[in-house]
DNA sequence: GCAAGGTC
């Protein structure tokens, strides 16, 4: 028998549907299994739900009352299997004791390498003979899943490797230092309650509280600005100068300059504004928090609901280029009989050529439908949730139309007048085409024309004024530019960027409101205190030097115990500066938990 | 009871 392993559900499902004429499903364990008929031969293909493993410490080392956290740095996590996967290893042990081949054919990704690893270990423990294979594939296909099974390759141990070592090093800086802020506060904490530490989640509060930060140190001033109504070939306009001046009095003298004057530019260019680019998640994320008013977390959570009921590609990726395999007119056609049926038919009536983004993650393809869909079908669906349901799946509809839409094109408009030294501006522009707006109407731009005319015509202000203007702190972070941020910074992946910010959420640390991060007293505490006391922890750049050292298994061959007990030396020494401030840092937590209660 | 990463 022939025993394949996928990562999740779906994709033992379409191998077996692929590989096979046709195929049953029965359980084992509670876990379906997909039996087919492959090259005359039987096969089974079983669907993992993500890692079957993990690591932790000896049960001694998880009383934290007992243990020094510090000790942790001198602990080694241990491998063992989740109790959430009991039934997924019973069903993977019962189904290779029975086989003769086993492929593994997780996601081409490192963490899938990792799962492939820990299948093989169990495989391993009941069948010590059958050849273990891995198939990469980068869609799941028919011929990609085909071409994937006829040259099977080699587990990458490499790839295990760095999964492996990252799990450790986050357990175990994790868990110290999570230890070490519960611990200094405890008798103040109520029960089940405890402070967390995290390489992702610290350093996402770190860029909230600054922003906080710069905005309540942020002091105001005054500037000014001219305003003139200026007269030109019989046309008015509304223009302002780009000088800040410091005082009114300086702004006055300027504005009794604005007199008569000549226009010396006037532009007016036509300029294409592209569709976007095929979705990925966390744009996904991005877009419906800033203009569905769904935040990451629900809107991950919605994006599964409509994978899973068949509507939209998986949603967890960071591919912005559709694949040469993915008919793009069989989706419209699939369109034709929903809300955005009329749109789609328009399209495939002409010819398209879709957006591309750089970036192929090389396991999924980016966010699209794959079922059409009216809004009542949606609605009855998910019953409470449809509203919102419906919002996040009409959003991937239109989206994924956008990125097959021409783009729109308007006509740049900028006049700019002397007179004297002082020289003011107009800027404007006029749709020319709407383009991919029609279905997109989020990035929609207004038309707010300025006449038309020439370089070298006299201008004459008819009203000039002085304007008072004050600085303006940062805005709020808003979640958007948070998982921006997030992104730029390499903190989290795809996957579990909005979870990062929930954590937050979850921990009193922050609050999401209207689409903004706002950090509680406990968050800015203690942030503070990291920042003061131990910077290294928190500052957003941690996460990538992490990153970058796990690369160094994969690339330089770094031996994983060297590498752990270098980033467990360098950590200990912040520990350490924690530890020599332990009553400076409680206070601080303290007085934030108290005024937090009130 | 800690993390971050898969996935349900």
């Amino acid at each position: 028998m022939i025993l394949i392993v996928a990562e999740k559900r779906s994709v033992a499902q379409a191998i077996a549907k692929y590989l096979g004429r046709s195929y049953r499903v029965q359980r084992i364990h509670g876990v379906p299994v997909y039996s087919f008929s492959y090259g005359g031969r039987e096969a089974a293909a079983l669907g993992l739900s993500g890692h079957i493993m993990d690591f932790d410490f000896a049960a001694r080392q998880n009383v934290w009352t007992w243990l020094p956290p510090e000790e942790l740095f001198n602990a080694t996590p241990l491998l063992v299997v989740r109790r959430e996967a009991l039934d997924y290893v019973k069903a993977l042990r019962a189904l290779a004791a029975k086989a003769d081949e086993v492929y593994l054919a997780l996601d081409a990704d490192v963490e899938g390498e990792a799962i492939a690893y820990e299948a093989a270990l169990v495989v391993r423990s009941v069948n010590k003979r059958a050849p273990i294979r891995r198939v990469l594939f980068n869609a799941v296909t028919p011929r990609e899943i085909t071409a994937a099974f006829q040259r099977p390759t080699k587990l990458d141990l490499k790839k295990v490797e760095k999964v492996f070592t990252r799990m450790q090093i986050d357990l175990t800086l994790g868990a110290a230092f999570t230890r070490f802020l519960t611990l200094a506060v405890r008798e103040h904490l109520e029960r089940g309650r405890f402070l967390s530490y995290g390489p992702c989640q610290t350093p996402v509060l770190g860029m909230v509280v600054t922003r906080e930060l710069q905005r309540r140190n942020f002091k105001p001033e005054k500037y000014y600005i001219l305003k003139a109504l200026v007269e030109v070939e019989g046309h008015r306009i509304e223009m302002s100068s780009d000088v800040r001046y410091k005082s009114r009095e300086e702004g006055e003298r300027a504005a009794a300059s604005v007199k008569h004057g000549v226009v010396k530019t006037a532009l007016y260019k036509p300029h294409e504004v592209e569709p976007p680019e095929p979705l990925e998640t966390v744009e996904l994320e991005r877009r419906a928090s800033r203009w569905l008013g769904i935040n990451a977390k629900k809107t991950l959570d919605i994006a599964e609901e409509l994978y899973r009921a068949g509507y939209i590609s998986y949603p967890r990726t960071e591919t912005t280029i559709y694949p040469q395999t993915l008919d793009l007119r069989e989706i419209l056609r699939d369109l034709a009989e929903t809300e955005h049926g009329p749109y789609a038919e328009e399209l495939l009536r002409r010819s398209f050529k879709p957006t591309r983004g750089d970036s192929d993650d090389g396991a999924h393809p980016p966010i699209y439908p794959t079922k059409g869909a009216t809004k009542a079908e949606i609605m009855k669906i998910f019953g409470k949730a449809g509203a919102q349901a419906w919002a996040i799946y009409d959003f991937v509809v239109r989206h994924f139309l956008a990125t097959l839409s021409p783009p729109a094109l308007v006509e740049k408009q900028k006049i700019a007048a002397a007179f004297g030294g002082v020289e003011m501006y107009a800027e404007g522009q006029r749709v020319i085409s709407e383009g991919y707006w029609r279905i997109y109407p989020w990035e929609r731009q207004r038309d707010k024309p300025l006449p038309r005319v020439s370089p070298g015509a006299p201008a004459r202000a008819i009203k000039v004024e002085v304007v008072e203007r004050e600085t303006e702190p940062p805005p709020q972070m808003t979640e958007s530019e948070l998982l921006a941020l997030m992104k730029k910074y390499g903190i989290g992946t795809d996957a579990t960027m909005q979870d990062h910010i929930h954590t937050n959420v979850k921990r009193g640390y922050m609050k999401l409101a209207k689409g903004r991060c706002v950090p509680t007293d406990l968050g800015i505490a203690l942030a503070t205190a990291l920042f003061q006391h131990a910077p290294e922890l928190i500052e957003p750049t941690v996460r990538a030097k992490i990153e970058a050292a796990l690369n160094s298994i994969v690339r330089n061959s770094t031996p994983p115990p060297k590498l752990i007990a270098e980033v467990k030396a360098e950590f200990r020494t912040y520990y350490e500066n924690l530890k020599a401030r332990r009553e400076e840092i409680k206070k601080a937590l303290l007085n934030a938990l108290n005024t937090h209660r009130q």
